[in-house]
DNA sequence: TATATTCTGTTGCTTTTGCAACTTTTTTGT
DNA sequence: ACAAAAAAGTTGCAAAAGCAACAGAATATA
């Protein structure tokens, strides 16, 4: 894998990179679909970078109730210093939807420069400013999706958040309808109906998976 | 002002500090209470830093809806770069609760070292990673909050924050009733009979806005 | 200190959302 | 190509939340 495709190690030499990937006790793991790549419950002093593939942070509620809490695409990263805190009733974890791959690294010696001091660590942190940049973008939106009031507002605001990024009226859902009413926190059927009432009243065409704002 | 008080002239001796705030295009601004501090509508390639006072990033909807999405403490840092998208029908500006300072810097020469090429701006942007950081783990809070479906459970959510973040069973809503349920997005005459409900089951103790988890 | 203004808390009614149980469609695995 | 499993979509009913119009308390202002 050439590290230095990763926005993480973008602009540093294949060379250092490897340097440094020793230095920070990086370590790249392969997981499988379904499977659990972070528990929030036993938080480790390190990061994880998804390399490829989707993933998600969701917590389970001892209820019953599942929430998508944030939805990770490649190069995004996340841990224990940068998120969530679960409650007494509640445990979060990443869990990854399709097979893929993360690189973890020691987050002390990511943002500290070691005693090697090598010179590229300051670019590093440039490229995690930017990671960390990203993030509190993605976050942001999140909030502006579910501080809306309404089944019908949160749609909107979301499609038209994905509209945006995509630069067009018509895009894709990243998820099932199942995940995505728990990415909305909302009622699946309450959901489904809602976007049928949409369909009708000439607001949205949706098929499937793919959506356009009309 | 000794600018090397705040987090992000962290470990910067005074001398640099200024050095570097006049390179960076740096204003420290004064704002009274109910004045807006910064636009979305109208974004500049600027971060902003509330120095010291209460601000929240406030969205207006067209339709009359006003959302908090964010509340900011001193220390705390705002701009396009890190934040919303205001949408066709809505607004969204930060907005100061009480009287405060704050400082704007340019963003550009912020994130990339100057010509001057300071050595310590190495550490400036150490100090804003950790700032970023931060801002992360409050927003991470914030979709916790917003991602539960009731209003008892986004009540209790965020009262276990308050709480997590005290480090006591009694803390103070940092917020007057109307902005609290703009800010948990949800109607509030409901929350308030939510809030009553729930004092006499016996879950809190609440006067005024002094809150007791029990 | 009187008056206006803003905030807090109540209540009945309406609308939206959630829930459960179900059918139909699509996907997956052998 | 078939069976099984998962996802999508429907519907009636119940519960929760929103809304509007108040009255009383606290705060600000002249």
């Amino acid at each position: 894998m050439d590290y230095s495709e990763t926005l993480l190690f973008q602009n540093v030499s294949e060379k250092d990179c490897q340097r440094m990937l020793t230095c920070m006790k990086a370590q790249k793991r392969s997981f499988y679909a379904g499977e659990e790549i972070y528990s929030f419950d036993t938080p480790r002093k390190i990061v994880g970078i998804l390399l490829n593939g989707q993933a998600a942070v969701i917590r389970y509620e001892y209820n019953g109730t599942r929430s998508i809490l944030e939805n990770l695409s490649p190069k995004s990263i996340f841990g224990e210093h940068l998120s969530f805190v679960p409650s007494d009733d509640s445990c979060i974890a990443v869990v990854c939807q399709t097979d893929c791959q993360v690189l973890f690294i020691d987050y002390q010696s990511l943002t500290r420069t070691c005693q090697n001091a090598c010179s590229c660590h300051t670019q590093l942190i440039r490229n995690l400013l930017q990671l960390l940049s990203d993030k509190t973008r993605s976050l942001s939106e999140r909030v502006e999706v579910l501080s809306q009031r309404s089944i019908r507002e949160k749609l909107m605001c979301y499609f038209m958040q994905l509209a945006a990024g995509k630069n067009s009226s018509t895009f894709e859902l990243p998820f099932t309808m199942i995940d995505f009413a728990d990415f909305l926190s909302v009622n699946r059927s309450a959901m489904i109906r809602e976007l049928g009432k949409m369909k009708k009243e000439g607001l949205i065409q949706i098929s499937r998976r793919t959506v356009t704002l009309l």
